[in-house]
RNA sequence: GGCGGGUUAGCAAAGAGGUUAUGCAGCGGAUUGCAAAUCCGUUUAGAGCGGUUCGAUUCCGCUACCCGCCUCCA
């Protein structure tokens, strides 16, 4: 079957069919870099990493774009208060650059811990402000702009297809607008450029043919897309949130810059949720990938929860959940290790894997077929090969994963020792005694037939 | 207030108008001195009311509850 996915565009399921043949060109919304990102976050970066493996597995090539905002991105309503890197920079005493590099390094190395492939460019907004005044300017060459006393702004009213990907009633969100208008013509108006209030002195601002100041948030994607993909391109992701207002704002610029939507398929990866609210930064709890290492999870058994819900349903997170996901991934490793060497995978199964993630990426079901191929009667090489197939699709690292080997300190060999004398003395009474020891020390001691096994917990 | 989505067993979560989802937990068994680990087997479902149908958890309608977006957000 060949590959579908669901396009918010159209908002339905349909045949994905690259542009050029052989290559997509997939841009994802990347983070912003004020602060640490949390597990919701990444459930979105892990949805668009299952997207590119599975178009890999099509056969196609991906290129790859991810943004990270490190400038522009307002922490309140409308288009007015402050950048979210300066107020960054504020909480932290240091300075903005400084906080961009840090949260970004944290990043990288949480997409490493969780399998998350690289993406062919990874770019930030200050690296591209001249692409972005240029692309302002072919806004303004266009008529589609206007200027107020604190920025340049886009005139929505001048498109009628604005907010089409959210299907955005324009007239009740003008009547029911909560926020104050300013200066804005529009409610659903947008900042393509803030200038620098004379009283502020900003970390972050540069000169352009407006004046001093810094870009609008939708910008940055709009021109970093273009320079690295052209005007139009295959598939275009981010999170739920973005249907209504980031993205229409997107296709907005490059509509009136190029005549474009941007992207043939809009995809979006929907929220995780904690005890019936969706997780954000600025309300409940702040779950980082760090802070599930420091339970002792580790980062891949989230991306294996991640795989057991499709990406276009909100999931419910909790450390249950969490817990079940471990122990399966583990049981997965340690079952999928013992097959040994592989030789070739299994045709059959392989193809019931395509057609099973070609239809919008079902990786439920796909892992439900892993299950399947575990328990079946393939021959051991064949299985293994055919598992790790299924692997390039999930990336839970199968192929390169090895049992832990912990070499137990002297004084617990020796305590393990004493207990394997007592146990083949059938000194019953000694041996659970020195287990209990072992126990209290963190060692559990498993008995074979040749000799014992330690291992920690 | 406007728009959109959801409600599946203890937990998480899929597909399918009639035939086992799956994982974890639980239960029974094998194995073990007893355990652990492993293996085999297995109990719990589809918010409420009504409709269509030979047959609905699956399609349609209403009600209840929950969630998201409309405001920074993955």
């Amino acid at each position: 079957m060949p590959l579908q996915l669901f396009d918010t565009w159209t908002r339905s399921v349909r045949e994905f069919t690259p542009l050029k043949p052989g290559e997509v060109g997939l841009y994802t919304c990347g983070p912003t870099v004020y602060d640490y990102q949390h597990i919701g976050n990444y459930r979105t970066f892990l949805f668009e990493d299952g997207l590119k493996r599975v178009l890999k597995l099509n056969g196609y090539r991906v290129n790859h774009v991810m943004n990270i905002t490190d400038v522009g991105h307002l922490v309140s309503d409308g288009d007015d208060g402050e950048d979210k890197m300066e107020k960054g920079s504020r909480r932290t005493g240091k300075s903005a650059w400084d906080i961009a590099a840090l949260y970004t390094e944290s990043f990288v190395g949480d997409l490493k811990a969780l399998g998350i492939e690289f993406p062919t460019t990874l770019c930030k907004a200050t690296d591209n402000i001249p692409e972005q005044i240029a692309f302002v300017q072919e806004i303004e060459k266009k008529g589609y702009s206007y200027r107020t006393s604190d920025g340049i702004y886009f005139d929505t009213s001048k498109q009628a297809s604005y907010g089409y990907l959210g299907r955005l009633d324009i007239a009740g969100l003008q009547a029911g607008a909560r926020v104050d208008l300013g200066e804005k013509k529009n409610a659903t108006d947008y900042a393509l450029w803030k200038f620098s209030t004379p009283d502020e002195k900003r970390q972050m601002e540069w000169d352009s043919p407006w004046g001093r100041g810094f870009p609008g948030w939708h910008i940055e994607c709009s021109a970093m897309a273009h320079r690295y993909l052209g005007e139009y391109f295959d598939i275009h992701c981010g999170g739920e949130d973005h249907i209504t207002v980031h993205h229409p704002n997107e296709i907005s610029q490059t509509e009136a810059a190029y005549g474009t939507r941007l992207a043939n398929f809009w995809m979006h990866g929907y929220f995780l949720i904690t005890n019936d609210a969706k997780m954000s930064k600025s309300s409940g709890e702040f779950l980082r990938v760090q802070l599930l290492l420091g339970k002792g999870y580790d980062p891949i058994a989230y991306r294996y929860l991640c795989l057991t819900a499709h990406y276009r349903t909100q999931m419910n997170f909790s450390w249950e959940a969490l817990d079940a996901a471990q122990t399966g991934l583990a049981r997965l490793r340690t079952a999928v290790h013992a097959l040994g060497e592989p030789t070739t995978p299994d045709a059959a199964f392989v193809a019931r894997l395509i057609d099973i993630l070609n239809e919008d990426l079902n990786f439920p079901q796909a892992l439900a077929l892993m299950h399947e191929a575990l328990k079946s009667d393939l021959p051991a090489p064949v299985k293994k090969a055919t598992l790790l197939k299924f692997d390039e699709a999930f990336g839970l690292g199968l192929a390169i994963w090895v049992p832990l080997v912990v070499e137990a300190p002297a004084a617990v060999r020796a305590i393990a020792d004493a207990r394997w004398a007592a146990r083949n003395a059938k000194d019953w009474a000694e041996a659970d005694r020195l287990r209990g020891e072992l126990t209290a020390l963190g060692w559990a001691m498993k008995d074979g037939k040749e000799g014992y096994a330690l291992g920690k917990g």
